[in-house]
DNA sequence: AATATAATAAAACGAACGTTCAATTAATTC
DNA sequence: GAATTAATTGAACGTTCGTTTTATTATATT
């Protein structure tokens, strides 16, 4: 057999790279091998390699493609003047938000860092770093405008960054709690592990303002 | 050849261990190979199978061992007759020490849970499940004694737990910050975070409180 | 000194790996 | 409807994998 009836190279590289963020993102990509792609695709090995030149260029491909997003999320949902305390909370939105919503890709981008060769490997870090640099601008411009009470911006970063995208590895969608509420409790989780004080006063205003939005 | 002039079981054996969680945290477990492993330790691949069946019972080997030493550390560590606030504060600061301390070895019992069959797989959750259970336990205890405000236990815990394991992706000793600062600094976030306050007083106790015992 | 045992090397096993190549057929273009 | 292009198969390549077997040597025991 040769080209079969109905075949399609835009499907074929879609259903390629859908079912590489679900096989990575379960076994892991060194022990996911090109025939057990294939097979999930319901195509012979071969056929991959007519979109992606290399395993190692279907891995990067699919980690900086998910990279590019999470930017282009922030982006949009960007409030454009804001004190921090908003943009913080738009941030923490966005990022549950975009991870929950794409918990395969989350878990690739961020578990398969080693397979990649160094200076791949310094491309993607570099986005990350990128998109991570906001949350620090606005922890120090709510510290400095004394809504925040941080000691050390880029520690209390990694921090939250950490705490937001754990929520993946317990997160399943349909049970105990909804998407909605995740969100509101991190929020508010949020705003008291940085001091946030709004007009001033004391936590429970924090609590009802995190609720409000998210 | 065969057996070399001073060559030691035991020795050998806890060579492999350490050149196993290292190789295994670097390049993770499917990269690693049996010949690597053995050339890192300086012997044959065929010597690694005197200690360990396979490269599977090695790996949980390690990964049963660096769990049941995180339970002792804690049950070390905790304290007899102690508020919630002191509770919660023993158990962040034996977490971070004993994260930091074995930085490879909790990378690969996050990592490489894939790796393991399904029964082993069962046997480290479980344990991992036991350790939680003690942080939601200090949480309740809190929330109900009304010196925490949470909304949801379970949720903070896991919240709490990814912030703080976090630490161990970007911390690298000898850097800008110290363990102690860094377990001050994530004592008092996970204070703030709980909404801890001490005899009914407001946010800047807490603070004090952290700092004091960091 | 002889014997037993512990620790390793060396070589080999079949299986699986990523990848390439030539052949073949479906869809498109002219 | 003939020629071209797109999509895929099936078979094969050399390499590496985890593991086993057998032989060999160092150490411990008697």
């Amino acid at each position: 057999m040769a080209r079969t009836t109905g075949s399609d190279g835009e499907k074929t590289e879609a259903a390629v790279r859908e079912a590489a963020v679900n096989l990575i993102a379960r076994y892991g990509y060194e022990a996911m091998s090109m025939r057990q792609l294939a097979a999930e695709v319901g195509v012979q090995a071969a056929a991959l390699y007519r979109y992606f030149p290399t395993k190692g260029d279907l891995l990067f491909t699919l980690m900086r493609e998910h990279m590019e997003g999470l930017r282009e999320a922030w982006e949009n949902a960007r409030p454009a003047d804001a004190d921090p305390a908003e943009q913080l909370a738009a941030y923490v939105r966005n990022h549950i938000a975009f991870h929950i919503e794409r918990r395969h890709a989350t878990h690739v981008s961020n578990m398969e860092l080693r397979s990649l060769s160094p200076d791949r490997l310094t491309q993607i870090l570099r986005m990350r770093t990128a998109y991570e640099k906001d949350l620090r601008a606005i922890l120090r411009d709510g510290a400095e405008a004394g809504v925040f009470s941080v000691e050390d911006t880029g520690l209390t970063a990694m921090a939250l960054i950490q705490m937001m995208t754990g929520v993946i590895v317990w997160f399943r969608p349909g049970e105990r709690l909804s998407v909605t509420e995740v969100t509101a409790t991190y929020l508010s989780m949020t705003m008291r592990l940085v001091g946030a004080k709004i007009g001033g006063t004391e936590e429970k205003h924090v609590h009802e303002h995190a609720q409000l939005r998210a």
